[in-house]
RNA sequence: GCCAGAGUAGCUCAGUGGUAGAGCAGAGGACUCAUAAGCCUUUGGUCGCCGGUUCAAUCCCGGCCUCUGGCACCA
C-alpha cells in the first residue's frame, strides 16, 4: 500500500478563520479522501501556528495569557474544519512540546554545524509597531508613515541562518525537478526570484522584544520565530512516524516565495533532510462584490453559506468553481447558480424522482434490469467514459472539470429517464413495457449510485445519504464500486427525499429595471 | 520597472493547425415521475489588437494593449 503524506499550511490563529482558510482545508481534504479511495495509506496533517508578536499583543490586549488566547482561537479554527468534514489525521499546534522539542534539536544541530551564526542586525525600528522597517515601508519622499511613530536606527545582535550558501543547490534542485511545484508556472516564478542573490536569514528575536516563541537552545536570551518555528511543523508532526518527506505541502500563493519555495527546502537541506516531494500552490478567492454587499447592510461571509445551504453545498461549490492554482471570484449569485442548477435541479431532483418512481411503480424495491437496448447502452457507455476521464482528472487536481463531467453524466441520466418515460410504461399492460419499466428503474438508480460514488471525496455526506436512501451499503473497495452492475437489485428505497431544497425563488432581475 | 497568470457567445469557462463548444441566462415546444424541477429545439461570438510562419491559425512565433497577482527577512 502506497503511503501518502499531505499537509495544509498551518493557520496563524490571530483572528477569525475566513474563506481562504476553509478552502485550503477542503481542497486538501478532497485530495486526501481521493487518495484513500484510490487505496493509498494517507496521513493528513493540519494545524495552527500559535507563536509570534501579533498573538502576544492580542493576548495582552485582552489581558489573558498567550497560551489561553491561542487555546481559544485555535479551537475556533479546528471547530470549523470539523464542521467542514475535513478528515485530518493530526492537528499540530506549534505550542505543543512535541513540536518545540524537534525545533530545538534541529536548531542545535544547525548551530553546531555552523549553519547558524551570530551577527549584528542594523535597521530602522518602530517602537510603536514593535518591528523593524524596510526601505519599501518609506513614503515616496523618504519619510516614515505616521503609523510607525518615532523611528530610530538601532543595532541588535541576532542569529542568522546561512541561506545564501545553499542558493546554488536550490537552483540546481529546481532545475532538475521541474514538477516540484504545481502548477508549473509557479516554479518559474521561484527561479526568477533566485536570479538575485539571497541574504542570510535572521531567525531570532531578543527575548525582551518577543517572548512568545521557542527558546534558542544555545542562547536563552532569544527565541526563534516564524521560519524555524512554523515551517518545521510538517516535519515535527511525523518525526517519529517515518513519514517524511511529505508528498504534498499545500499552500496559498502568498506564502510560496520565499518561505516555502526558498527557506523551507534550504532549511531541510541544511538539516540533512530531503525536501517535500511537491508543493501544491492554490490561488485566492476574490470578492470584488463584497464591498457592495456591505454598503447595502448585509456583509456576506461566504462561510455563512455553510449554515444556509449545508457543508456539501459549500464543498461542492469551491471545488466546482475554482481551477486549482488560479484565482476565482466568489459571489453569492454564482453560488446560487451552481446550487440551484447542478445540486438541486440536476442531482437532487434525480434522487427524488428515482425514489418516487421506484415507490410508485415497484413498491419501493429496485428491480433488476432485463432489457438492454440503445438507450441503456448509451448511458452505460457514457458512464465508462466519464469514469475513465474523471479519475485521471482528479489525480491531476482538475476537480472542477471532473465535477463538470460527472454532472454531465447526471444530466444524461435525466435525459435517459425522459426517453424511457417510466410513467407511461407504468400505465401499459403489455409485458414488454413492464420489463422496460423495471429496466428503466434499475438503470436510473444504478446511474445515480455510480455518479455519487464518483463525487464521494467532494461531497462525502451527500454520497452517504444517497446510498442510504437507495438502501445500499457500499463495499470497502472504491474502485470496485465504480463498475456498472446490479448491486442495487432488491434494495428497498426510501419514499422520497429533497436533498438540496431550493431557496426562495431567486429574485428575478427584470430585463429592464 | 521586472516577472507571472488571464483576455473565446450577456455570465462562468472548455477547446483544437483545417473555416468555433458546454453550462447558466434569454426564446419556443412537447410532457408530467419530480424540488414551478427534468426533456427537446433555438437566438447569440471579427476566439483582445497588429504583424509573421503555414496550403490553412482562435490554437505556433514576434510585438502591442487591458485586467489580476507577486517582487524577501511580514505571516
Amino acid at each position: 500500500m502506497k503511503s501518502f503524506y499531505i499537509t495544509t499550511a498551518i493557520d496563524y490563529v490571530n483572528g477569525a478563520p475566513h474563506l481562504g482558510h476553509a478552502y485550503e482545508k477542503v481542497l486538501t481534504d478532497v485530495i486526501a479522501r481521493f487518495r484513500r479511495q484510490m487505496g493509498d495509506r494517507v496521513h493528513f496533517l493540519t494545524g495552527a501556528d500559535e507563536h509570534g508578536q501579533k498573538v502576544q499583543a492580542s493576548a495582552r490586549q485582552r489581558g489573558i495569557p498567550a497560551q489561553r488566547y491561542v487555546d481559544e482561537t485555535s479551537a475556533e479554527f479546528r471547530a470549523l474544519y470539523d464542521r467542514l468534514n475535513v478528515s485530518y489525521d493530526d492537528f499540530i499546534r506549534t505550542t505543543e512540546p512535541r513540536h518545540k522539542q524537534v525545533v530545538q534539536v534541529l536548531l542545535q544541530q544547525l548551530f553546531d554545524a555552523g549553519e547558524i551564526y551570530q551577527a549584528e542586525y542594523r535597521g530602522f525600528y518602530s517602537t510603536r509597531q514593535e518591528q523593524f522597517l524596510q526601505e519599501k515601508d518609506r513614503l515616496p519622499d523618504g519619510a516614515w508613515p505616521e503609523l510607525f511613530g518615532e523611528v530610530t536606527e538601532i543595532v541588535e545582535t541576532n542569529y542568522f541562518f546561512r541561506l545564501k550558501k545553499h542558493q546554488a543547490w536550490l537552483v540546481d534542485f529546481l532545475t532538475q525537478n521541474e514538477d516540484f511545484i504545481f502548477p508549473r508556472f509557479r516554479q518559474k516564478q521561484v527561479l526568477e526570484f533566485l536570479k538575485d542573490p539571497l541574504n542570510d536569514l535572521c531567525i531570532s528575536r531578543p527575548r525582551e522584544r518577543l517572548e512568545w516563541g521557542i527558546e534558542l537552545p544555545f542562547d536563552k536570551n532569544y527565541v526563534t520565530y516564524v521560519w524555524f518555528d512554523a515551517l518545521l511543523n510538517y516535519y515535527s508532526a511525523v518525526v517519529d512516524k517515518g513519514l517524511w518527506p511529505a508528498d504534498y505541502n499545500l499552500i496559498g500563493k502568498d506564502i510560496l516565495v520565499p518561505p516555502h519555495a526558498v527557506y523551507w527546502p534550504i532549511m531541510l537541506k541544511a538539516c540533512g533532510l530531503p525536501p517535500p516531494k511537491h508543493l501544491l500552490v492554490h490561488g485566492w478567492w476574490l470578492q470584488s462584490g463584497a464591498k457592495m454587499s456591505k454598503s447595502t447592510g448585509g456583509a456576506v461571509n461566504p462561510l455563512d453559506l455553510v449554515t444556509e445551504f449545508g457543508v456539501d453545498a459549500f464543498r461542492y461549490f469551491v471545488m466546482r468553481e475554482m481551477n486549482v492554482g488560479q484565482d476565482s471570484e466568489f459571489t453569492r449569485e454564482q453560488f446560487l447558480v451552481r446550487y440551484n442548477s447542478e445540486l438541486a435541479n440536476n442531482l437532487g431532483n434525480l434522487v427524488n424522482r428515482t425514489l418516487n418512481m421506484t415507490t410508485r411503480f415497484a413498491a419501493g424495491v429496485l428491480p433488476a434490469a432485463e432489457v438492454i437496448e440503445d438507450a441503456e447502452r448509451e448511458v452505460q457507455a457514457l458512464w465508462t467514459r466519464t469514469r475513465d476521464e474523471v479519475i485521471p482528472l482528479c489525480e491531476g487536481f482538475q476537480f472542477h472539470t471532473a465535477l463538470e463531467r460527472t454532472m454531465a453524466f447526471v444530466n444524461a441520466t435525466n435525459a435517459y429517464i425522459e426517453k424511457r418515460a417510466p410513467w407511461k410504461l407504468g400505465k401499459s399492460v403489455d409485458p414488454k413495457d413492464a420489463a422496460l419499466l423495471r429496466t428503466s428503474l434499475a438503470t436510473m438508480a444504478e446511474a445515480l449510485r455510480l455518479a455519487v460514488a464518483l463525487m464521494q471525496h467532494v461531497v462525502p455526506a451527500t454520497t452517504a445519504k444517497i446510498n442510504s436512501v437507495l438502501g445500499y451499503t457500499p463495499g470497502a473497495d472504491w474502485r470496485a464500486e465504480l463498475e456498472w452492475g446490479s448491486k442495487l437489485t432488491g434494495a428497498k428505497v426510501d419514499e422520497a427525499l429533497v436533498l438540496f431544497p431550493r431557496p426562495a425563488p431567486p429574485p428575478k432581475t427584470p430585463a429592464k429595471a
